[in-house]
DNA sequence: AATAAACTAAGTGATTCTACTTATAGCTTA
DNA sequence: TAAGCTATAAGTAGAATCACTTAGTTTATT
């Protein structure tokens, strides 16, 4: 109980790790050992500080959030991370329980479930946020299938970056050292998948969900 | 001096205004007199609280933030706007003066300077975060045009919008009464003047700069 | 060993987008 | 009034994407 728990924060954000350094310092327990806005410096951090509890924001500018998560959590197994992110997405939820996190934040989560997660999760305990809750009862009920929506391969995410930064086909093929037409086929399986009707708005897509 | 400064705060995410809040609530002199996470909230809070200082994310999920700020301005002219966004690109940071906000921070600021901004502008100056100012230098120091990238007009905006929904430009003249070829008239005038090889750039551009 | 999934590649045809140009009408501003 | 920007529209040509299909190879998994 009264045993400080280390937390680290990694966003890329300064104010908004400025501003939660500032919430958990306000709990008695609560010790913020370390702040990293990027992947690598997350990793370093992780080794030299070991901390109890990594708070994670999953979209990060430069390398996917999901690579670091996977990471920290193979290296340093007795470390949890509470995923936090923007966005509400069931699939990506799903995702980042699989690699192995701990708890998920919104950032419409309330400084008293920032709180309660780092306890719960220290404790044992998994933790998801109410909002997330809600709509996995929602989706449950309603028997839609947002929530087994279909995962992309690692391939094809690679190809969707690309496509997000404009690169054309044949572009791609020669990056990758496989056939334009082979690319084709990857891009049409992608949209089907995901039942989105053209690159413009698979791009967006990856843009709100993180994927790039 | 010792005058007690009202914020209201506006965010769509509420574990970042109630981090804010913690912050701004440590300084003596300032109060946080309100929280919003839409334009609406955000409107009706400043006619009621009427706060001295209004830190205004322009990147709200709904609406957009420069509308709300220059309804804002327009009907409440001594609140002054400290504008809050996560990109740093110049062009948006003019707009935002322009449209008459008073300060500029980045979600990359740090505590002090989110508090000095709102000291300052309270005192009558206006503010531009540290990382901005370096940035505006820099363009002109290297002579390159960045900071006098074209800008869109409010029929092109519109269009990139139904872009990154994945809409052909045939649906979007029938959406907006207009010839298929008009749009893509507009569709080449956009990619002309952004420098952009494709609609699928187009939209993670939009999507990054808050566009959309 | 067998099955499944992923990666690879290509054919075909339709649709859409991009580039570049010309042109008219309306509105604003110097 | 002239110049300039914006919105509108269309011609032409070429590039790229999208839909749907078939199919061989590799890699995992059971």
């Amino acid at each position: 109980m009264s045993e400080t728990i280390k937390v680290l924060i990694v966003d890329d954000h300064k104010l908004i790790v400025e501003a939660w350094t500032n919430i958990l310092n306000t709990v008695a327990n609560f010790a913020v050992c370390g702040c990293a806005d990027n992947a690598e410096d997350a990793l370093f951090l992780a080794h030299r500080e070991r901390p109890d509890i990594i708070l994670m924001d999953i979209n990060l500018k430069g390398s996917s959030g999901f690579e670091a998560t996977e990471n920290i959590i193979n290296q340093l197994p007795k470390t949890k991370v509470i995923a936090l992110s923007i966005h509400d997405d069931l699939s990506i939820v799903k995702k980042i329980f699989a690699i192995g996190a701990t708890g998920y934040l919104t950032k419409n989560s309330s400084k008293k479930e920032l709180i309660e997660s780092i306890q719960k999760v220290y404790d044992g305990e998994k933790y998801i946020c109410e909002e997330i809750k809600e709509r996995f009862l929602a989706s449950a009920m309603n028997g839609n299938d947002e929530n087994t929506k279909k995962e992309l391969t690692s391939k094809e995410i690679e190809i969707v970056k690309f496509i997000t930064k404009g690169l054309t086909s044949k572009e791609i093929g020669e990056l990758l050292n496989i056939s334009n037409r082979t690319v084709d086929t990857h891009r049409h399986n992608i949209l089907k998948k995901l039942e989105i009707p053209n690159a413009a708005q698979l791009s967006s897509w990856a843009k709100e969900k993180g994927y790039v």
